[in-house]
This record gives structure tokens, sequence and C-alpha cells, in this order.
DNA sequence: CAAAACACTGAACACGTGTTCATTTTTTGA
DNA sequence: TCAAAAAATGAACACGTGTTCAGTGTTTTG
């Protein structure tokens, strides 16, 4: 009786006929927008409030040709690290009071569909974490004003922004800690198929080396695993060992990656950092416990997420703004793998 | 020139007019409903097509007084379990059809406010993967007809249903384990302010392992974390040790504390199976890797998503039918930490 | 062959909001 | 005190869809 004619929620409308007022300044009062007398504002409130009255999102976006809603596309949750990730994401998209509208996405055919939806929904902003945007959809993003921000990646598409980690600052900090470990072999470790920032990561790796003078061509050992994730890292390192080789250091493009390959020479007697040194990308949780130890490129987040939806909100503000490619700065977290040994400690065994 | 005057998307009045026809045929086609011929159909089809049409989601649910989107919540994310659940929910929502609105919940007062706010987007539908929904919310959703189904608790709440994993088969294959084991004196594993699932699996446990005269009432130790996940477990292990306890078999409430119990014990000179025997909860993939092998029990998160997406539906559609709670079956997997031994080789140090 | 059933179409309304524009009321400045 | 400026208000339109209802032409039925 007192709220909700009928079941149906109450809608300005019901409100402004309570306050005796007009639609208008129910409207004006929800949407901070125009000006408003004190009195009926509380007018207004108090009724809002006794009816149980809140704003159709919906009608609202279809009004405003926009909705407060975020599309984010995921891949491959069950990696901490993008789950991570995705954890950061939603909780500056809802600190910015937006909504997060999640899709994984497995081929690229999938991530057509799903952009386009996200644009049937009048999203205020795209969010790729995984995989390449396709040109032609991002062509109609851009078209119907619609920013979008790819993680971990850059590339050449104009009006869309990137934020990456900075791989090249991540190559520097293992080059220097493995030159003052004063490991002399030095291997990388990736996945066949990996993805744009695990090869980047290796390129810059290795002219980053090449730069320092800590290694030649030939000191740089590319170890590929034929399958991703921990399974694969520890096939890598079954494969490297009956192949009798040999490394000081190895750098891991992902963190379970180097989880797996440790297991793996674990399981061949070999273990860090007494026979050799190992550091991980990405500071997953797992990558801290105490069967691993696992020094570490650390990724931040948090800070990824802010600079994403700061992108994001300047490009809704004029789509036209040059394209931006940020770095975020990352951190060496020394631990058990790679510790800050003396040069002559190292192959003690 | 050919597609959509002045950057504004194509609406169906446009097709309408390109196509020659009225802009109701055009509805008609879109939304599958009524009749319409199919040579009309066909030039409609092409007139879309051509002007890049797609049908604007936000009007089309502000008429239908419903969107096609489902409202998830979660909460701690990084715990690899409730991601991969995530993962699950999100592919059987998109098969359906549906797009997933995640919000990341921190207490119960977010809670709230996520709730109202997607009433306000008019989803179809919501899931909650953790925390308690409160009643008065609830009872909103249903004045509202939004179905609600909550995850891995069941509570007395009417019109809301639940789908959890069956916790009571699982304290029965733990306990036919250990039996089968020779395991005699039991301890059960858990986080001091646990989820209302950890502290159902305990209270179940003991009835079992009662109800199988596997142990009297003071056989079995109630071992309490003091925080939560993989350090949790570890410390609780180092107290256990220094108050100089013993156990032939733990239980814990997740895979986490499991992981961490057991890197405990080794700190401490026990490992399993050779000193005691050790089963977690959640079938997380840390579990299965080399450094951990641990045996646990599994639960089908495909599974749980194919109901929840399926009691949604059938609420959905009539909002009264009574309240439904479903037992998904969950497996055990032996692996390593306790494996198919004879009763004889426990305890063998 | 008339009548009834059927397939198809378009005009008009409803959904709930934001916003413009003209109008009324209040405040300001001398 | 009065003109001018500022603030507050309400009527009306637009956003893009689904759906009802009446109307037209076409096929089936008895």
């Amino acid at each position: 009786m007192t709220n909700s004619r009928r079941g149906r929620s109450a809608s300005a409308e019901d409100v402004a006929k309570l306050a005796g007022v007009s639609r208008a300044s129910v409207s004006r009062v929800f949407s901070d927008q125009g000006n408003v007398a004190r009195e009926t504002r509380e007018k207004i409130l108090q009724a809002a409030n006794e009816l149980g009255y809140q704003v159709n999102f919906l009608a609202q976006g279809l009004n405003r040709k926009r909705s407060q809603l975020i599309g984010v596309v995921v891949a491959r949750l069950s990696d901490p690290f993008r789950s991570s990730l995705l954890e950061g994401l939603l909780s500056e998209i809802q600190r910015k009071g937006y909504q997060a509208l999640v899709t994984e996405v497995r081929d690229a055919n999938e991530l057509e569909m799903t952009i386009r939806r996200f644009t049937q929904f009048r999203v205020s902003g795209v969010v790729v974490t995984s995989g390449q945007p396709p040109a032609d959809l991002v062509k109609e993003c851009v078209q119907h004003n619609i920013p979008v921000v790819g993680i971990n990646r850059h590339m050449d598409i104009p009006y869309v922004d990137f934020v990456c980690s900075d791989n090249k600052m991540a190559a520097s900090l293992v080059a220097e800690q493995f030159i003052r470990c004063g490991c002399k072999s030095i291997g990388w470790l990736n996945y066949k198929e990996s993805t744009w920032s695990g090869i980047n990561r290796g390129k810059v790796f290795y002219q980053v080396m090449v730069e320092k003078g800590a290694c030649d061509e030939s000191d740089l050992l590319q170890i590929t695993a034929e399958m991703d994730g921990y399974e694969g890292g520890r096939q890598a390192a079954h494969r490297f060992c009956e192949q009798g080789k040999i490394v000081d250091g190895v750098f891991c493009a992902n963190a379970q990656l180097a989880c797996g390959f440790l297991d793996g020479m674990r399981e061949n007697g070999f273990d860090a950092p007494a026979d050799f040194h190992i550091i991980g990308f990405d500071n997953t949780p797992q990558t801290a416990q105490y069967s691993y130890r696992l020094t570490t490129i650390h990724q931040d987040v948090l800070e990824t997420a802010k600079r994403v939806l700061s992108r994001l909100e300047a490009r809704g503000q004029d789509p036209h703004i040059v394209q931006s490619i940020e770095e975020i700065p990352v951190k060496l977290v020394i631990r058990n793998t790679s510790p800050n040994f003396e040069p002559t400690m190292i192959r003690a065994k």
C-alpha cells in the first residue's frame, strides 16, 4: 500500500505525484543536474525514500546514449595472475561508480561477438585484458565513441590506448640481478605460442642482456615449452635435462611456467638457488609459498587498473586525443631462488 | 554514406525506412515474434546488414522490463577455487545468451548496495557465490520478480534457491578413505571465521565419522587456523607441532589451507603420506602439482553452474515454485598425500 | 459462393528517463 | 522601491524498442 503499485517498481512519475512536484524536478535531483530548491529537494527525497524509488538505469542509459557499464574481456581465469588482474579492475571500476560487464573469450571469433554485444549495451568503455582487438571491431567502437583500452600489449591502432607493465624495466632488473650474482649462461623460458606480452618480454630481455654486455648471442638459451602453464614448465625442464644442457640463471615469461620448471628441475635432482637461479614474472601468491620462494618480477595490478580507468575517462571526454601508451613500473621481489648471494657462492655445487 | 547518419548508430526506424516497411515489422524480425512474410523478412535483413544495425539492448530491456543481464556477486577472486567457479559461471551464462554483471564484494554493506544496483539494471537473475544474501534485500528482489540463487550454502529463505556441493558425500568419501587407510586420530582443519560452507563441511564430517564409528568424540581434533588461506594453514601446522599434538589424517576445509598445512608440517620435519594423511577440498590446479600431489575432494563447477542457470530460468518462469536446494555430487581424487596404501603402511616412520 | 479463418502489415501507445525552453518566482544591486 | 539578474519550475520532446489493435488481402471451409 505504502509503495509500488501492483508490484511494479516506483518510477519518477510516482515520486513526483507524491511529492506534489513535476517529474522534471525529480530527475534533476537524482541526476544532480540543474537547480532545485533545498525545500523541494527534501520533499522529493522523502517521497522517493518512502516509495523505495531507484533510478532505472536502462531508461537512463537509453536517454543518455551511454550506460554506466564497462565491458571487460578476460581469458583463462584459471591463471592466478589473470584473476588477480580482474580483481584489480573490478575494484577500480566499482570505485569509480561503474559496473563491470565481464565476458570470457576463447577465440578471435568470440571476441568479435563479445565486443559487438558490448556496443549493444552502450558501454562507457571496453577493457581488453587478453587477445588482440580486431582492427575493424575497434573501428566500430570508435564510430560509436566507445573508448577501448588494451592491457599488457601495445600496438599501433589509432584511438586505442594501452597500459602495459614496463617490460624493459623488468628485463633490466633481472639482468642486473643475474650479473650481480655472477650468472654467465642465461636461459629464457617461454611457451611456444605465447601471448604478446610473453614474446615482448623475451625480446626486450635479450636486447638488454646484450646491451649490458652480460652475454654474447650464443649465451642466451631459448627454452621453449610445448604447453602453457605449470605442466608446460615442468615438461620443459625434463626435456632440458635430457638434452644435458646447463644454465646459470633462468628468466621465465610467467609464474606458472616458473613454478613448473623449478619443480621439473627438482625432479631431476637440481634445485635453486644451489644449482641455478630462476626468476619468474607475475608475483602470484603461489610463488611466495614455502615450496617455491620464487624471486620474481611484481606487476602492480591496482596501479594498472587505475591507469586504465583514467585513460577510459579521458578518451570518453575527447575521443580524438592522440594514442597513449603507458608503461607501469615493476619491482623485483627477491626471494630464495635468486637471493642476494655473493658471486662466489653461486654454482657452489 | 552507406551507413549510420552522423555517427549515430542505426535504429530500427532507419532500417524500416530503407527496406520500405514499417518499424513494427523490423522489430518482429529481430525479436523473432509474430508473423512476417519471407520476402519482407529478407528485405529487412538485407537493409539491417547494410546499415550495420543492432538491437539497442537498453531500449529492449526498458520495454520488456527485463534485461538479459545476470548479476554475479563474487568475493576474494585471489582464491583459485573462487576464480574457477566464476569461470564456470561465465561460460554457462554466455552459453545461454546472457551477459554477466560481475561485482566483487567485501562486506555485507557493499553486498546491499550491489544487489540494489542489480535491480536498477533489471537483471534477469542474481547469483550469490559468497556471503549471506540479506533477507530484506532478497525480499526486494522477489518483489521485482528477480530470481536469486546462492552457491555453496543453503538457508531457509523463501523463494531463494541454492546449489551446493554435497558435503555429506564428501565427508563420507573422506571418512571411508581414512578408515581404509587405518587412520585412527583424525583432525579437521578450518579457518577461525570460516564461510558457511566451511563450517558446514566440518559439522557434517564430524557426524559421519561418529556415524561410521570411525572415531569417538575425543578422537576428532579441531585444528583452528587464525588466518585464512595458505599462510593460515602453515601457521596452524607450526602451532600444532609446538603443542606436540599428533594426527593420523587431516581433512581441510579448502585447498589453500591444505597446501599451507602440508608445507608447515614439512618445515617441522613431517611429510605426507609417510607421517600422516591429508585430504583437501577444492581440486585447484595447485593441489595437482609436483610439490603437493594432494588427495582432494573435487567440486564440479561446471555442473554447479549449469544447475544455477537452470534454477534461475525455472524461477524466472514461475516465481512462486517451492524453494529448491540441489546437492551436486563430488568426487575423491586420490593422489599422493593419501594414497591407496595398505593399512599397515601408515605410520611406518 | 458466402463466411469464416488466417497471414500479414502499419499506426499508436508504453516503457522511464534526461534535457530544452519558456514561464514564474526569488534575489540582487543601486 | 524598482529594474534586472538569477534561480526554480513545469510542459513537452526525444531516446529505441516491444506489443496491441485494427485493418487489408488471401486462403480455407461448409
